[in-house]
DNA sequence: AAATTAATTGACAGTTTTACTCAGGTATGA
DNA sequence: TCATACCTGAGTAAAACTGTCAATTAATTT
């Protein structure tokens, strides 16, 4: 049970873009070097993190990236959810914990509670607790 | 973030093979047929749970698997690992946590602390905790 | 206005993983 | 010795992943 590069690089590339950035923009040149990942990878990523409403984007010389929002508002499960990909675990189920097999299936209960861990884990860290580094474990960044 | 299907199946498996064995060994052909499962894809499956110390097999005519330990003392995290399916989030990090790249990077502390979480909470269930279906969110079949 | 910077988009390709199937072989009981 | 059922390794089609390439649009600087 893996989480993507995409997902991977994505955080990554926030926590980035939020740590060297001044207010103004951060063209994603800049992340590719510091974070040795591919620009045009980059490009991807970014393009859906734009329309997922977590980074504006600004054109021209000088342009690049600007958080949408704050820092602290800004979820990491939100981050991964930008570049589609799924936080539950199997297939037959859907972000509600709905699921088609639900009464017959008796390995439902496992499979939805751990999609709500992880969700609510995920759910727990800020991009600006990420860029504080004072974490604690399981139990998230407020504890 | 996928469990593949051969861990679901194989826990799948596994709950099957408990609520209907009676203490006589349960032939793989009886589960395929009851979970819809190819019974040469369950082979293997059953191969590795043996050598992963959950099952032990009996065979011969009246053969099959029996547990090779009580229900309340196998782990739903155990099964999965005995069919090789990691349940660490990212690459370069092993089960203990241990990374190449933690000093450097800023996201150790997140996927660390799912790794443990994911960890933590399918260690909680045990195969006689999923047959018995009461089961709670998050907190997991104890609370 | 022209040149430059940088975001934006869509298509495409190589590699790896997944999810199986197939074809045998081995051990046991009736 | 025959049927049952475990056991093993190889092979394969499809999907997903991880990028690259090419071309365009928009804004700024000269």
């Amino acid at each position: 049970m893996r989480l993507s590069t995409k997902a991977q690089y994505a955080v990554r590339a926030m926590v980035s873009l939020h740590l060297h950035g001044t207010g103004a923009p951060v063209s994603l040149r800049d992340i590719a070097v510091r974070e040795e990942i591919s620009l045009q990878y980059l490009e991807q990523l970014f393009s859906k993190l734009r329309r997922g409403g977590i980074v504006d984007s600004v054109r021209g010389t000088g342009g690049g990236y600007v958080l949408a929002r704050t820092a602290t508002d800004i979820r990491v499960d939100e981050i991964i959810d930008s570049v589609e990909e799924t936080l539950v675990p199997v297939s037959c189920m859907d972000d509600s914990g709905r699921c088609s097999c639900s009464e017959q299936c008796v390995t439902h209960n496992v499979w939805q509670g751990l999609a709500e861990g992880i969700r609510g884990y995920l759910a727990s860290y800020t991009l600006d607790d990420l860029t504080r580094q004072a974490q604690t474990k399981w139990s998230g960044p407020s504890a």
